[in-house]
RNA sequence: UGGGGCGUCGUCAAGCGGUAAGACACAGUAUUGUGGUUCCUGCAUUCGGAGGUUCGAAUCCUCCCGCCCCAGCCA
């Protein structure tokens, strides 16, 4: 029988892993709400049209990466690529502006993008993802920079670098487009194919070339910086220094255009120093026409994503977590193995970590599964017990062993267990 | 989509044309009832798949499949 496997670029999350992704989740859901963010949980699949429209037709997300399929009644839907495009779905689509003028929400599940896997690139990857809506401040910018920055240094990153810059507004950004437009066109032919293509269907997405002579002709390209109209550069200095008031680390970097058309004004990203070639751990910035391009009120959002895998691969590794039980009843005979059974189970109700053995294997056997449990008791319960009417409690730390009554018993576990258990903890 | 590397037990592996080492893990056993150390025993008719060369292939050739890494792009 041939074995069937995962998709490429899909993961599972093991047991030993899953420790690693609660305390990430914890910490952010801890940060978050510090700062007023409240959690929604959008599906996972929407409506193609929204990827397109909001991500924009000629970038690599839509034009190459998407899980889009045609539904059994012909309808296109796709496996969400970023969340920020259903967040603000659901925004609209309850009426969130009218709650409250400004809303602040963060969510966290997987992304789906076709493309080839590689270190720290799946095609099912983790986001958790956080916006706010309402708030056109440049504190607000700095805020939410303050706060991703925050979040990763205590979810124990270090060597942070976080970049920013501005990619103007619907006023200026046409302008830069143009000028690069323009400057591109006299050195044509010595770009790469792709810009060729991209000078005609998004020339921003030139900036983000790594073929060497891209590089060196966009490094002599116009900068948006030198293009923006006054008042983005006024809200971009004010961001710059409430960063520094926040005592947030970061560079400008001019180059940095990133892959979604719909960003405006701040961008930033953070890579992380642990990772090699897929270094950005952290991205995002503000989309300030986006929620009415997709049928909304005219309110500014700003948000960021963080990819948890490459969060944890530049974590340190974990101490993975063993095996706790607190006792382990060993059964032996077909009568112990009926009142083994019920109590094991009455026990775990009782809210005490209890395992046993099914298959009434020899108390050897049992002894060490007990032991491979990391089991802090054992009973030992045979038909001979029974009869006998009493039970042989074992300490698996100490090896000391006491009889134990049947009358009670599980009470009497019960009583035993959780005074072990306060003298650990104490 | 292009480039590179790799596929032998659950895991890590040796073997490189003469008929699948070893280690860990797992299971069992040591006067049918006491664990973590120890002893012994078991554990790939088969080497990603399909063809081909050969008396003989895991080892050579061809094609296919899969995984990993790199580039583009991004989290």
């Amino acid at each position: 029988m041939k074995k069937i496997t995962l998709i490429k670029g899909f993961k599972d999350i093991l047991p030993d892993d899953s420790p690693a992704w609660r305390r990430i989740e914890s910490i952010a859901r801890d940060v978050f709400a510090c700062f007023g963010f409240r959690e929604i949980r959008v599906p996972i699949m929407e409506k193609t049209e929204l990827f397109k429209r909001s991500i924009g037709e000629t970038t690599d997300i839509v034009e190459k990466e998407m899980y889009t399929f045609r539904d059994r009644d012909d309808e296109l839907l796709t496996l969400r690529p970023e969340a920020t495009a259903s967040v603000i779905r659901a925004y609209i689509e309850h009426n969130m502006l009218s709650e409250n003028p400004i809303a602040k929400l963060y969510t966290i599940g997987p992304m789906f993008r076709r493309e080839r896997p590689q270190k720290g690139r799946f095609r099912q990857f983790h986001q958790l993802d956080a916006e706010v809506f309402g708030d056109e401040q440049p504190q607000t910018d700095a805020e939410v920079i303050f706060m991703l920055f925050h979040f990763l240094h205590r979810a124990g990153l270090t060597q942070l670098a976080v970049e920013i810059n501005s990619l103007g507004c619907k006023a200026c950004r046409p302008k830069f487009s143009e000028a690069v437009v323009a400057y591109l066109k006299d050195v044509q032919n010595a770009l790469c194919p792709d810009c060729q293509r991209r000078m005609n269907t998004n020339p921003l997405r030139v900036f983000d070339c790594k073929v060497e002579n891209c590089g060196s002709i966009i490094a002599k390209a116009p900068q948006i910086l030198a293009y923006l109209c006054g008042s983005c550069q006024n809200h971009f200095t004010a961001v710059k220094s409430y960063l520094a008031d926040l005592k947030v680390p970061c560079s400008v970097n001019p180059m940095m255009v990133r892959g979604l058309d719909y960003y405006t004004r701040t961008a930033f990203e953070v890579k992380s120093g642990a990772l090699g070639a897929q270094n950005a751990v952290a991205g995002g910035g503000r989309y300030d026409g986006l929620v009415s391009f997709l049928g909304g009120p005219e309110v500014t959002g700003i948000g960021f994503a963080v990819g948890l895998e490459r969060l944890l691969a530049s974590l340190p590794q974990a101490e993975q977590a063993k095996y706790q039980t607190d006792i382990f009843i060993a059964a032996l005979g077909d009568r112990a193995q009926k009142t083994g059974f019920s109590l094991t189970n009455e026990l775990r109700r009782a809210g005490i970590s209890a395992e046993t053995d099914y298959g009434n294997k020899s108390l050897k056997s049992q002894m060490k599964r007990a032991d491979k449990l990391n089991s802090s008791f054992t009973l030992i319960l045979g038909d001979k017990e029974i009869d006998e009417k009493q039970a042989q409690l074992r300490n698996m730390k100490t090896k000391d062993q006491q009889a134990l009554s049947l009358d009670n018993l599980q009470e009497k576990l019960i009583s035993i267990i959780l005074n072990s258990n306060e003298c650990r903890d104490g």
